[in-house]
DNA sequence: ACAGTTACTTGACTAAGTCAAATAAATCAT
DNA sequence: ATGATTTATTTGACTTAGTCAAGTAACTGT
């Protein structure tokens, strides 16, 4: 099976449907302001100053992308109504930094308020798992066109919890049918190593490590124990998307430090020479190539490698 | 462990910043009109001109929120600069069918082929991999808030693809932790027995059936040989978002009839009885309950049972 | 047939936004 | 420090985009 990838002129028309879409989405969410007094800027204005302190011209014109001279007289306006307050910076005698007036803050409640119950009203049409969808999405897009502001932890180590087995089987699933041509029995393999994981977990000899960025796993392995003396480390991966921020290292390093604090003597593990990108960090952290074995599995000949660190 | 559903104000608030953030991004994108002679406006116009054929004005003013006057007005000069043609309808004469002339085309086509561009650039910052997450949660997004088009097919069934076994198994961790709260135990056994169906898979005598709903796995079930005469329904699940379709119902339809067309004489299941609307599901297709025992599974008291149909 | 709609048009506006030029206060490079 | 540049904001002079109400002609249902 080979994963399908729409071709670039479908991904696009996609977009820019979506674009129109919510080009439409949004003029239907504008004539709630209609009632108002505010258009739309006048409200993007009030919501950023009611939100958040110090903005100063500028910063409207570069986040709202306005027109500094329409917004100049628009802060003017809403100045002369009494609904904001300017003061000069002490930095800069040029600028100054707007808020809200109380009266500013009256103006905007019915507006804050309106919207939200509009789009309440938006989202109690659909059943609360279609609400969780439906901002999820949004999430995605939002971020990947967002300005790419790295968050500011980029990724989290946590435990297993319920779902993340069947994801990760998915993922490695998909992936290795993706780069590699692996059939389903590889996914398979994968099933079976983690039902069997969660079902003789014993919590003091052995771990597993999540690591998740932004909410969404992103890689993972686990450590199981063979012996008093042998721990083996299994099913090592991390996503393309999250490469390069040496999750695969650390979660290799913390499987390490994992037995090396519980007293295994040896840490092991199989993996296949086309895996290059893991095999390296494998070497980088000091494990040994011991054997190799040739292999049909998973609909492709391979070349098994067992690999060896003594602790 | 408990799923996590954000409260309805967070939720609000998420969509919210969304319209937000893409009222900015639509904004960006119509800088790119600016150097063409059409506004936003027109050139949504002319897109749906382009796009569709037989429009009419009132079509126009619908589909586009647009103010009829407005529009009039707009058409009119679009028909003095020789860009469109009207045509008045046979069956109403207060109609008139609304296309593109030649130069009306050529006069879209750089326009067109700007936005592409555009589009194209945006897409192009991102790898592959990214650009079909964010068509995918465009699309999920559209489809939500869509006016709930219900697509011509409801559901199809597939066999199993790479990537179903593990996907199965998180949704439905995730599903009965969430409904019943089950532990991870549930999953693991999910995993396991899908690694088994794959590893020991016979399509002369057993099959797989995989709801899929745009795209969406949305619902499958199993049926697994367990001697000559005996075969296993398994794992039969349909999501929440899709009940309502008959999807359970005919998941356990196909394996009815795919039991008696191999000769199976007993089709057996075990269930629990708080799976309530599964049973009504097995009721409904004749099977007899045959035994019921107590058991301690997935960290709950549960009442497990047995399900005979004999075919 | 005729009351009520619907499809579109026109007139009379106003709000919204643009563009260029001006001013004053920073910053930068000697 | 000094002059050249840049940045932040304002002002003037516009154009465009969009709204609202009223009007006309053609259709629909009873």
């Amino acid at each position: 099976m080979t994963i399908h990838h729409p071709p670039g002129k479908e991904r696009i028309d996609a977009v820019r449907a979506f674009n129109r879409f919510y080009t439409r989405q949004i003029g239907l969410l504008d004539e709630g302001l209609l009632k108002s007094s505010f258009s739309l800027t006048e409200a993007r204005v009030l919501y950023e100053l009611a939100h958040r302190d110090g903005l100063v011209a500028s910063d409207l014109v570069r986040d709202l992308a306005l027109d500094p001279g329409y917004l100049s007289r628009l802060l003017k306006k809403f100045e002369e109504r009494g609904l904001v307050e300017r003061e000069a910076t002490e930095a800069d005698a040029r600028r100054s930094s707007i808020a809200l007036t109380a009266a500013g803050r009256k103006a905007f409640a019915p507006l804050n308020r309106d919207s939200h119950d509009q789009v309440q009203a938006l989202l109690d049409k659909l059943p609360v798992a279609e609400q969780d969808r439906l901002v999820k999405a949004m999430g995605t897009v939002q971020r990947l066109l967002g300005d790419k502001a790295e968050p500011k932890v980029p990724y989290l180590l946590r435990p297993l919890q319920v779902g993340d087995i069947g994801w990760i089987t998915h993922r490695q699933g998909l992936i290795y049918a993706q780069d590699y041509g692996w059939d389903e029995t590889y996914e398979a393999l994968v099933a079976e190593i983690l039902a069997a994981f969660v079902k003789s977990f014993d919590p003091k000899w052995e771990r597993s490590w999540i690591a998740e960025r932004e909410g969404e796993v992103v890689g993972s392995v686990f450590l199981v124990r063979k012996s008093d003396e042998v721990a083996k480390l299994r099913l090592l991966y991390v996503e393309h998307s999250a490469r390069g921020l040496g999750i695969g290292k650390r979660l290799v390093e913390e499987c390490v430090g994992f037995a090396r604090a519980k007293g295994y003597k040896t840490l092991t593990l199989w993996t296949n020479d086309i895996l290059v990108s893991a095999r390296r960090i494998y070497e980088a952290a000091g494990f040994k190539l011991t054997d190799e074995e040739r292999h049909h599995s998973f609909g492709k000949n391979l070349v098994g490698q067992n690999w060896n660190l003594e602790l």
